[in-house]
DNA sequence: GATGAATGAGAGTTCATTCAT
DNA sequence: TATGAATGAACTCTCATTCAT
């Protein structure tokens, strides 16, 4: 009987999480059709098929549905970093799939969302009130992409003259989600193709 | 009489433009303080000092404002980038003076408003409905930009086998303002130097 | 095993009947402490150790939560009535034991929240519609209040003069739960001292 | 034109208070018959015949609203002691007179919102937080009445062993108004009546 | 019988916009 | 022309109540 209600227990948090996660995942595609604004607990109950109500037992309130989407993706971020550490050899290489995965892989539509809320003014008070896991998160992505190119700098692959702090902020404004999307749209390139050519700009400023 | 009338008129005409002009100046700042939708029309109405009405004498709404600084700047972008073609000899050296004037120069501050507007996804919507000569605008800056990546790809100062459109949209994402500002914050850079590395990066990046 | 049966359900009803007990007990305690409407039924359930669907089990709605102390209160001041009844002679005496036992006794808590309940506005309604037999209990109470005095008027005790009805009116709105508060607050008097004296001040107003 | 520019502020200024009396008043009916939490801001705003916005630019909530209708009328209490100071000669009748004027006068509506608002157990909370002022006149009533008992025990009238805190409680909560209103609906009385019978048995209870 | 997740009506509040003055 | 009081739609969030487990 212990196990048997342990099982049921388990059951029960398994379809909690996952309904956590459809959630999140379906405030994540209105936030970025709509905006955060013009985006209503209503609809994303409705397009969940949950009651508004049943949002609220989730999570406490609607700045907290973005701030656990942002935490999320950052620490699927830092996630795949840890497999492109160890998939690929050199810094350039690690960097390179980092880029990929960003922006040419399954996440780059979430790194749209990530990039939207990054920026807008009205994220930042918020984040700066509710989300101080938050920049723990984005500092040791940035960290992280810093290790890599001191690597790569003492392997004497890129310019040591170079601040690596202007060369990791570039790194990662190298997309933005807008311009991406117009070359996508313009329709001469598949993802891979702007990656890649985005990332030879790259890694050509930054060799030695 | 005729003539006093028109004096009258044109100096009411002017009064008129001044105004517009400042609520714009305050909008832009506000807009940038508490991003679009934490800012009222009340906020901007009282620090021009007019009433909430008034505005409205200028704008058909709130969108609007926002529309109108961005084609503002857009025109103030474009008007720079003619003094730049005039004053430098080489691309890369016009393009080295775009990329400190939007970044480094006065128009910082307003590249800031700018590219959180682009960026944001409620923006977008808003652009869609109202703003269709902002579409036109962009272009035209891109062009331009286009056009002097060409013109030094056809003097051999730039990779031709680069194409123009990702070399153009690389450029137009160099620095996103907040990793702008947090260099900045960090207190290592002035604004030259950040963009005078950002810049090498590119520049050396895209060369033959 | 009828008889074993029999056990078990008499168990399960003084088990039922307990926990009906405790929830009023709690419900009183915080009705007190926040207020009918800053109450939630949560915290009722939380507090007495089950779920809030039990409580429903017990009582229809939050209403009836109200109505049974309610109840519950009056039964057991018209239980008190009769035991000064027996122990007190004089009318006097009685009314003066009553008197202590509301406001200097065990059921002075009570009888802030008795109090409290009969004077707010919202709180008439849902008598209106649901707690008719209160009208009765109160009536009740409020009849021996008027029989003591009437017997005192025979006895020549108190001031024949005066209508029965105005004397028990004034009798029963003696000590407003507000006022007795801040006298105790204020710090010279013990809850015996008031009541005391404001039993004196009624009694001499009302002997012959 | 400054003239009649000031006539027109003015001509505004007095609307706009008088609008303001008339929310309150509106406001003080919908919460006797309601009760403060079943009384939507919507039901008074459309009972005032205006919008719900309109009611938020003379109250900036709900809560102000109680408040100030609190404030208000025991600033009348205050302004109708200082008339009976005036109008009557020894303590009794000024005392007398105040009871007349909030149980039997014009008042006696007033007095049971008030009543209902001091006694209610949520309402405490609010003053506690938002209501600092109102304490005080409070408190200033309380202290006018100790005066006026303080100069009876003076003069002989009033016997000088019962505490003057302890008679100045009792005086105020002399009438509760839902005993009254009891007693009203008997049809044995008038409100004067009332009044007069139960002062009497105060006033006997605390003479020499 | 007991649970507590789910519900959804309804609350207070804000603010872009309008329009009589 | 300039004003700012008035509007009311739309928002977030709460919580009494229900019901499948």
């Amino acid at each position: 009987m212990s196990s048997s209600s342990q099982v049921h227990r388990s059951l029960k948090e398994k379809q909690r999480q996952e309904r956590e996660a459809l959630i999140l995942k379906v405030a994540e595609d209105v936030f970025l059709e709509r905006g955060y604004h013009d985006t209503s607990m209503d609809e994303i109950a409705s397009r969940v098929g949950i009651a508004k109500g049943t949002v609220y037992l989730h999570f406490p309130g609607k700045d907290d549905l973005v701030i656990a989407i942002f935490e999320r993706d950052m620490q699927e971020i830092l996630r795949q970093m840890d497999v492109s550490l160890d998939c690929q050899s050199s810094p350039q290489s690690k960097l390179e799939a980092l880029l990929h995965f960003m922006y040419a892989g399954l996440f780059s539509k979430r790194t749209q969302l990530l990039s939207s809320i990054y920026h807008s003014a009205d994220m930042q008070r918020l984040f700066a009130e509710k989300g101080s896991c938050l920049r723990v998160l984005w500092d040791r992505v940035a960290q992280r992409v810093a290790q890599l190119l001191d690597e790569g700098k003492e392997r004497g692959d890129f310019d040591p003259t170079l601040p690596t702090s202007i060369m990791t902020s570039t790194f990662l404004s190298l997309l933005s989600p807008k311009s991406y999307e117009r070359l996508l749209a313009d329709g001469h390139f598949v993802p891979d193709d702007i990656v890649t050519h985005t990332g030879k700009i790259f890694f050509r400023g930054i060799q030695a």
